[in-house]
DNA sequence: GACATCACG
DNA sequence: GACGTACGTGATGTCC
């Protein structure tokens, strides 16, 4: 139905009531996971009451929800400081925010919001269509800024207070009518907003004036005319400042709308839709009532003890029944349904690994389970030969324009695009024009719910969960030299395996959703997991800086010393051989020279590490000269060769693989290349560190966590010397050697402290008298009555240690201060593995504390640089290091240090403070 | 592809 | 009493 006369629109302010009822409502949270939820709750009550309203004069005809669009307005552009004292988003409401968008698509209502405008802009450019059709408006918000759309069959509706807003509430907030309220606030500013306004003039001097002299534009004309010389100096002196601010405070209602009225027409919900995701939120109220309205029975809302979720009944997988989507009316047919269903899964193909590198070939949707299509792009026939005979295969869309058509859906907040390791296809669209949000990643809620029990990878988790076997990729690229790339695959076998993986993804998807709050880390998944991607996705796009000639000159002088030292070797060992061999290593050291220590392993070959030859070092050349000629054969390979070919042609830069779910403790581990085990603790080692560069007229700083670690086991250990010295700045190791050996501060030596140190490292580790003896290189009876002391001296933590071992036998997993579970499913193992599994749970929840907190610092990172000329680069566990302008390096260093100091709050209090010490330099070896 | 070794926190 | 042993990672070269 058209709109026009007897039509009425709903305009629902849903950034405005989500803040307002989050402020207003007790802070209610999810019972099984204790996800914040209030404000979802509020804004799912009030739209229910709207649906449930839909008969009588007032019901609406046609609904809509605006929000507001993340990010800048056209009105920083007029005003760069405008809304800018607005702290930011409380933490327990950032979660909300997405899951109001779904709630809305839940209930079939239309979600809009525009990039560049404010949710007022819209429902200002929305009423006045509406109105000009003939239509009635009512705009449900408060807001005092949208007062000004009041009047000629438009309305306001207070849905909290549950109060209607015409032209007389106008009258009586302002002074003025509707017609005048802008001139009014131009006048009287709004703090919290930022609007500057005139000085000293509040909300009813501007209603007086305005009222005198009958608008803005005649009252600053004849402001000569005004008799208190206080006003009259303000209104002539800042005319310009109040003329900016009526621009600020004026609605546009010219904001460009670019859909039909008619999709606005209030519908009903899908009871398959809504009431799913009310049992999801675990409104159990408003649950029943929904079903009640509709007539359906209720879902039951498990009660949060149940650990394992019933997996859903779904169709089997058939790669046959996968559409391949050749033109653009296929395309939109699928587009179509994604819309539709809030929700869809996204996989991309490529011609490699590379995401800085490779080229799109195709991308895979699925919307429902058993229902998935791929959309081939860029795939080639032909020889792939020198002359560029190849061609692009026929039936394939044009990638631009189905690029162009998938864009608004991979941006539209209200449609979930969920992915396996949505990192990678994120960076893909992110080069191709697309900046795809909100996501789902199964990737990172199987790691939520199942780290320490299996990996992650697709192929595992289908196995596992879904009792089928993707189509390996192999068998499509084959292996080895003869290996080609996706885009050379046939488009019929291509179809069937992309699509698979779209399948798959939703499939395990529907699954894992129930799991996380069944498995109460949905808190983790949102707060931890989510919206790291974004950020991670950012620092490996940045890239450092490598300076290729440096590593060049390095490599060189390396390969000359190896040179020198391996003949010294061959000359002691009186013939020649493999020094890079440790087999060959052993068989000179330990049989033809027969020197002592020699052990086999379990190859049956001796073994030569470091400490082993270290030892023997001390009588003879030859082990020194082998460890000289291994420390250089190492740094050259790994790092002075390696690093050389991962500069990106383009960049100019090295962009590593942070692995999100790398390490089960939480910790991010970084590939191709490792960027977080760049060495630092040898000088010749350190010195590579120096063709880290910042690019010119910038400066590299590091700001790195002081001992947080040991911080994090003086607060969980509940130890209050340590504590105390913590928050009185005392040398941590010291103390801890003066307590033990008790030796006054005063008379401490190196020696003693480095005991203590090493002691301090061996508790979090889960210390053992061997391991402690090992790295001492001291008797073992001796270690153990380290051990000993330690734990009379400090008791709290032996009962740390036990209270934690009881804890994962009993559970099966341990877990961090902020709810990250590590599985440890080897603790009630016995022979050897015992071992293991204990120390392994003892210092996961440390390890662990200490990685949740630097990603939280890292999730608040872009918002708290946004205005500063400087990237993150890099992580390396305890330690963030930036790219700055030389001018803005002290203000960054203020702004990171008290973002990552105070990054557990407000999660978590610790009882001890977390210290943050800073570096800077040209290259990283000045900066760290 | 397993193993040994060694780079980092 | 014996078992083995510090926690968490990734890259490289050798050898089968």
């Amino acid at each position: 139905m058209s709109f026009g006369t007897g039509c009425h629109l709903h305009l629902i302010d849903g950034s405005a009531f989500i803040f307002r009822a989050f402020h207003a409502l007790p802070p209610l949270t999810r019972k099984s996971d204790g996800l914040p939820i209030g404000a979802v709750a509020g804004f799912c009550n009030m739209l229910f009451k709207m649906v449930e309203d839909n008969t009588g004069p007032n019901a609406p005809t046609h609904v809509a929800v605006i929000f507001d669009h993340s990010g800048k307005s056209f009105r920083n552009d007029l005003y760069d400081l405008y809304k800018a004292n607005r702290p930011p988003a409380p933490e327990e409401l950032v979660p909300q925010f997405p899951l109001t968008r779904v709630a809305t698509k839940a209930f079939n209502i239309a979600c809009i919001e525009k990039e560049g405008y404010e949710a007022d802009d819209i429902i200002a450019a929305l009423s006045v269509q509406a109105r000009e059709a003939g239509g009635r408006v009512t705009i449900i918000s408060s807001d005092k800024d949208l007062m000004q759309l009041v009047g000629g069959g438009v309305e306001m509706f207070d849905a909290m207070k549950n109060k209607r807003i015409g032209v007389e509430q106008v009258e009586e907030k302002f002074g003025v009518g509707p017609d005048r309220v802008i001139d009014v606030q131009a006048l009287a500013g709004d703090s919290v907003d930022n609007v500057p306004g005139a000085p000293g003039i509040g909300i009813k001097t501007a209603a007086l004036l305005i009222n005198e002299y009958g608008d803005l534009e005649t009252l600053l004309d004849r402001a000569e005319e005004i008799k208190q010389p206080k006003r009259r100096q303000t209104l002539l002196e800042k005319r310009e400042q109040i003329e900016l601010s009526k621009q600020l405070v004026t609605l546009d209602v010219n904001t460009p709308i670019d859909f039909s009225m008619e999709t606005l027409e209030v519908q009903d919900p899908d009871p398959e839709v809504l009431l799913p995701f009310l049992a999801e939120m675990e409104f159990r109220t408003l649950t029943k009532r929904v079903a009640d309205k509709i007539g359906v029975d209720a879902p039951i809302i498990a009660e949060p003890k149940a650990a394992e979720v019933a997996a859903p009944e779904q169709p089997a997988i058939d790669p046959d029944k996968y559409e391949c989507v050749r033109d653009a009316e296929a395309l939109q047919r699928w587009i179509d349904l994604a819309y539709k269903r809030g929700w869809v899964a996204v996989d991309t193909e490529t011609t490699g690994l590379d995401e800085m590198v490779v080229d799109l070939v195709g991308i895979s949707l699925a919307v429902e389970v058993g229902e998935a299509c791929y959309i081939p792009l860029t795939h080639k026939d032909g020889s792939d030969d020198l002359f560029g005979t190849d061609q692009l295969s026929d039936g394939q869309m044009n990638e631009v324009q189905a690029l162009e058509m998938l864009k608004p859906l991979l941006e539209d907040p209200a449609v979930i695009k969920v992915f396996q390791n949505a990192k990678y296809d994120c960076k893909i669209f992110t080069r191709y024009g697309v900046n795809v949000a909100p996501i789902d990643d199964t990737l990172l809620m199987s790691y939520a719910l199942n780290a320490g029990r299996h990996n992650h990878g697709m192929d595992v988790l289908s196995e596992r969960y879904l009792d089928h076997s993707p189509i390996p990729i192999k068998s499509l690229l084959g292996t080895g030299k003869s290996a080609i790339t996706f885009d050379r695959v046939a488009i019929d076998e291509a179809t069937k395996y992309a699509a698979e993986d779209a399948d798959i993804t939703l499939r395990l998807w529907q699954m894992f959703k129930p799991q996380l709050h069944a498995n109460q880390v949905t808190t983790v998944y949102e707060t931890l997991e989510r919206p790291l991607v974004p950020v991670l996705a950012q620092m490996e796009m940045n890239g450092v800086q490598v300076d290729r000639d440096t590593l060049s000159r390095m490599s060189n002088a390396f390969a000359q010393k190896m040179a020198a030292l391996e003949a010294e070797i061959h000359e002691l060992a009186g013939e020649t051989f493999n020094v890079g061999s440790p087999a060959q290593v052993g068989q000179i050291l330990f049989e033809k020279m027969e020197l002592p220590g020699g052990k086999k392993g379990k190859t049956g070959k001796y073994s030569t590490p470091a400490d082993v030859l270290e030892d023997l070092a001390t009588e003879h050349d030859m082990p020194a000269r082998i460890l000289d000629w291994r420390q250089l054969s190492k740094l050259k390979s790994t790092y002075t060769d390696a690093l050389q070919t991962h500069i990106n042609a383009e960049t100019g830069r090295v962009h590593t693989s942070y692995l999100q779910t790398g390490a089960n403790t939480g910790r991010l581990a970084s590939t191709d290349p490792n960027l977080q085990n760049i060495p630092v603790r040898t000088e010749d080692g350190r010195r590579i560190r120096e063709a880290f560069v910042a690019a010119p007229g910038n400066t590299l700083i590091s700001l790195d966590y002081s001992q947080i670690e040991l911080r994090i086991l003086a607060h969980v250990a509940r130890i209050d010397s340590l504590k105390q010295a913590f928050r009185d700045g005392h040398d941590i190791h010291a103390m801890t050697a003066s307590e033990m050996f008790d030796v006054p501060l005063d008379e401490m030596t190196p020696d003693i402290r480095r005991q203590a140190k090493a002691i301090n490292f061996g508790v979090i580790y889960g210390i053992s008298g061997f391991g402690l003896a090992r790295n001492l290189r001291i008797p073992r009876g001796e270690a153990q009555g380290f051990i000993n002391r330690y734990f009379e001296r400090f008791p709290g933590i032996k009962e740390y240690m036990d209270d934690t071992v009881a804890f994962a036998k009993d559970h099966k997993y341990v877990q961090t201060l902020f709810g990250r579970k590590i599985h440890t499913p080897e603790i009630g193992a016995k022979g050897p593995q015992a071992g293991f599994a204990k120390r392994a749970a003892i210092n996961a929840p440390i390890q662990g504390t200490a990685a949740d907190i630097i990603r939280r610092a890292m999730i608040r990172m872009p918002d708290a640089i946004k205005d500063l000329p400087a990237k993150m680069l890099l992580q390396v566990h305890d330690e963030l290091i930036f790219e700055v302008a030389d001018d803005a390096v002290d203000q960054t260093i203020d702004v990171v240090r008290d973002i990552m100091e105070n990054a557990a709050d407000p999660a978590v209090h610790l009882d001890v403070p977390l210290v943050v010490d800073a570096g800077t330099g040209a290259n990283w070896a000045q900066a760290h």
